[in-house]
RNA sequence: GGAGGAGUGGCCGAGCGGUUGAAGGCGCUGCUCUCGAAAAGCAGUAUAUGGGAAACCGUAUCGCGAGUUCGAAUCUCGCCUCCUCCGCCA
């Protein structure tokens, strides 16, 4: 695999590659005119620099000693041409931004091209769908006719796509999120992740658990480049606020790091975010009405990490193989989708989603999704990384190259799609649901709902 | 919400208009000395970016962004962050 270093330096060398591979995601980016800002933009750099080098020379006089008026005289002249300059240059600079910050990141060369969703390739399909002697209701069915989800009443209260979750439901929660974290956080468990799914040189570093901002700012998660769509994110506060809420841990967890170099021997550095989530839905009037499984907001257990630049696909590989560890502990028959190069994402370069099989409904739900950024989130954040040197030890402190980070996030569990797979899943003829073995030390032995 | 104080290199800390990318110290690296180590001495020790095959040269960066000035780490304004006191509050 190979590091895709989507810098301008990158796209001046591969101009042609770029707009393919831009093309391919859906994104039209006019790389032609993006190189000639380039050079423009260069230009004008190289000619103000000069201009600058004359003025520090100028200015630069001995001390105690008066400049003379002729050498003022002469460093107006410069100050208003550098002014011209530098006006230039920001309208330039400005459009070449704009351009530069619309290419996508290039799909990793395994990436299914497709134009829609329906080109995700099901890589995978695992464990055992279940077999009812009865015909299967589906979660919605069997939770609101047992009081356990109460969306009439939200409704009231914050409108539609909003539910009171009640009773037993909220145990199942919060043992979900307790099993999640347990897992994450033990090294022995990830150890055997990695021993069963054969990676090889990957540290078993634990994850930090983290309960992050649910609020971010404009700058901020523009840099994540998860701002757009707009209209998916909710705004908070007045206008000076400058606030939104963000849509999933990723966008607070990702930037926490930004503008930091990072010494290599903390890398990896893996989180494990529990937050509330908040999306608009915006054009999905209709789509997934009932029950639960599309909200406004919605919890969510979320990996984040941080690598140097030759471990992110092994990073992003690893991510998968824990969602599935977590599938299979729950015994969720799920299946695996490689996602093509219109689904993964614009600062992806590889996307996986996990879908769980929903007996009731008769189709599957998507409960994770795992998304692999390369350096592409980190340029735009500024998280570097020191690099070692050729004898494999770190510079001294003082002196060292930087490269910039890989970034990876992933699903770990959102409670309220696995409560929905669980329900459908573990139903029994009576309208009760069995409870997964492996939660039930977090429920105090119950067994079902 | 009110009243004050502070943000300088990996760290501590000087500088408050003119060769200051930034004194001094700590740390780190190399060398000298030593059988070795410590101590001491000498030297080196930020990042980004443009140009260059390279050596190297230019430019920017003293929380961030604007402004004043021939010249800004130093002056002015806005923003961010942190600290102290008062008020309010889960």
């Amino acid at each position: 695999y190979n590091t895709v270093m989507l810098d301008i330096r990158f796209i001046r060398e591969n101009a042609d590659l770029v707009a393919e591979k831009s093309k391919q995601k859906g994104y039209e980016v006019d790389i032609q005119k993006l190189l000639e800002l380039d050079n423009n933009r260069r230009e004008l750099l190289t000619e103000i620099e000069q201009v600058r080098a004359d003025r520090n020379r100028l200015s630069t006089i001995v001390v105690g000693e008066q400049p003379s008026s002729h050498k003022i005289e002469e460093g107006k002249k410069l100050k208003s041409e550098l002014a011209n300059l530098e006006d230039q240059l920001t309208s330039v600079n400005d459009e070449f931004l704009k351009l530069l910050k619309a290419v996508p990141n290039m799909p990793s060369d395994d990436v299914p091209v497709g134009i829609s969703e329906a080109e995700n390739k099901v890589t995978k399909e695992q464990g055992d769908k279940p077999n009812f002697d009865f015909k299967p209701k589906t979660h919605w069915e069997i939770a609101e006719g047992r009081g356990l989800i109460d969306k009439v009443r939200a409704a009231k209260v914050a409108g539609s796509r909003f539910a009171y979750i009640k009773g037993d439901l909220v145990k199942l929660q919060f043992a979900l999120v307790q099993f999640v974290f347990d897992t994450l956080t033990s090294e022995e468990t990830l150890k055997g992740i990695i021993d069963k799914t054969g990676l090889q040189n990957i540290s078993p570093k634990p994850f930090t658990p983290v309960l992050p901002p649910l609020m971010i700012r404009t700058e901020v998660f523009d840099a994540m480049d998860r701002l757009e769509p707009r209209e998916e994110r909710y705004k908070v506060g007045s206008e000076e606020d400058n606030l939104w809420l963000q849509g999933s841990a990723e966008h607070t967890l990702g930037p926490m790091y930004m503008g930091e170099i990072i010494d290599i021997d903390e890398l990896p550095i893996r989180l494990i975010g529990y937050a509330s989530s908040f999306r608009r839905e915006a054009g999905t009037y209709g789509k997934d009405t009932e029950g639960i499984i599309r909200m406004h907001q919605f919890d969510k257990l979320e990996m984040e990490s941080f690598v140097n630049s030759e471990g992110g696909m092994l990073e992003h590989l690893f991510f998968v193989a824990i969602q599935e560890y977590i599938m299979q502990q729950l015994k969720i028959p799920y299946r695996v989708l490689q996602k093509c190069t219109a689904d993964i994402g614009k600062p992806n370069a590889r996307g996986i989603d996990l879908e769980a099989w929903l007996p009731g409904a008769g189709n599957y739900l998507e409960t994770h999704t795992a998304d692999f950024m390369t350096d592409y989130q980190a340029r735009r954040l500024g998280i570097r990384n020191k690099v070692l040197n050729t004898g494999g030890q770190e510079h001294d402190t003082k002196s060292f190259p930087t490269n910039f980070v890989h970034t990876n996030d992933a699903t770990a569990l959102a409670p309220g799609r696995a409560i929905v797979a669980i329900i459908e899943n573990y139903q029994k003829p009576d309208g009760s649901v069995e409870i997964p073995e492996i939660l039930r030390t977090y429920m105090h032995g119950q067994t079902s709902l």
